[in-house]
DNA sequence: TGCGAAATAT
DNA sequence: TATATTTCGC
């Protein structure tokens, strides 16, 4: 819907060769104005780089700024403006591709950085797929369940696509171990739950997931732990027929759970993310350590290593 | 709105 | 060619 109109009728102009303001609309008129403010901000703000390596504070192991650092493939620093106003880390979606047949050097916008699919980020894409259960996993649930700043549901629905070819490709060739010709894909071992669990075999299971975000280091038996906030991922229906009953139930049991498990000796943690803890419809537990998955039958002296050992 | 398959771009 | 990104029907 155009912002203005012609106060002209147009056989007037025509006939006056008058030649009409063109219509802006809406959305000509935000490009505009945030061409405007990321040509004054580049101006003024130089470093859209370190920017870019700041989205990525929020992960404090060593693994994790691995995985920060090399999430994208930056090209120049021309490439990258901010478009929206904020600067602080949490904005890398902010960044926007706008027409790149741009004449006008006034609209030249960059482009959102390629992203590049490290190993560290596809084995977390495999991990938080896996806990999702493959054929519940949505590009929007695995993006907030990653937790990785800067990612998008599109990078996401990208690399989905490509996994679910190379799994059913995979699948095809049963167990014929070696060459396929993907190198990401085969660098990260598939989940043995893929090939069927009941936590989501039958559609109805992997409920819950907590999760964690916003880390905050604290000390811990010596080495980095962190706390967070806890948020619960919710899928699917039927919270009322477990036994828990509602979400802050499930967020005091996780709470609880999580707290057992960091005091106790017998789990190596690396940190606290590495931590996941599942419910199902039937208040089952299962308990992710890192690559380790274990059935936990409510008491923790009863969690027994299960089954995945990757 | 957002998923997924297919098309397209790099 | 591989794969990231966009498009489009649902």
């Amino acid at each position: 819907m155009p912002l203005s109109q012609s106060l002209v009728p147009t056989e007037l102009a025509t006939a006056f060769s008058i030649t009409p303001e063109p219509y802006r609309t809406m959305t000509d008129v935000t490009r505009a104005s945030q061409d405007t403010l990321s040509n004054l901000r580049t101006q003024s703000v130089k470093q859209p780089l370190n920017k870019l390596n700041g989205l990525f504070n929020g992960f404090k192991s060593v693994e994790d700024e691995k995985l920060g650092d090399e999430i994208f493939d930056i090209e120049t620093e021309e490439n990258v403006e901010i478009v929206d106003g904020t600067v602080d880390g949490s904005d890398l979606r902010k960044l926007r591709r706008v027409d790149s047949g741009g004449d006008d050097s006034s609209t030249r916008m960059s482009k959102r950085p390629r992203l590049v699919w490290t190993p560290q980020l596809h084995k977390r894409f495999v991990e938080v797929v896996a806990h999702l259960g493959v054929k519940s996993a949505v590009p929007k649930t695995i993006m907030q369940l990653m937790n990785v700043e800067g990612l998008t549901r599109e990078n996401v629905a990208s690399h989905l696509q490509k996994y679910r070819l190379y799994l059913k490709r995979m699948q095809g060739l049963s167990n014929e171990g070696p060459s396929s010709s993907d190198h990401l894909f085969d660098s990260t071992p598939v989940p043995q739950s893929f090939q069927e669990s009941s936590w989501n075999g039958n559609g109805t299971g992997a409920i819950a997931m907590a999760y964690a975000s916003q880390m905050v280091p604290m000390p811990y038996h010596g080495f980095e732990m962190h706390s967070h906030q806890f948020n619960m991922m919710m899928q699917q229906r039927d919270w009322s027929g477990n036994k828990f009953g509602s979400v802050s139930a499930y967020q005091q049991r996780y709470q609880d759970i999580s707290n057992q498990v960091i005091a106790d000796e017998r789990f190596d943690l690396q940190k606290k993310s590495d931590l996941s803890i599942l419910f199902n419809p039937d208040s089952q537990i299962k308990m992710c350590i890192g690559w380790k998955e274990w059935s936990v039958d409510q008491k923790l002296e009863d969690i027994e290593v299960r089954v995945f050992d990757y």
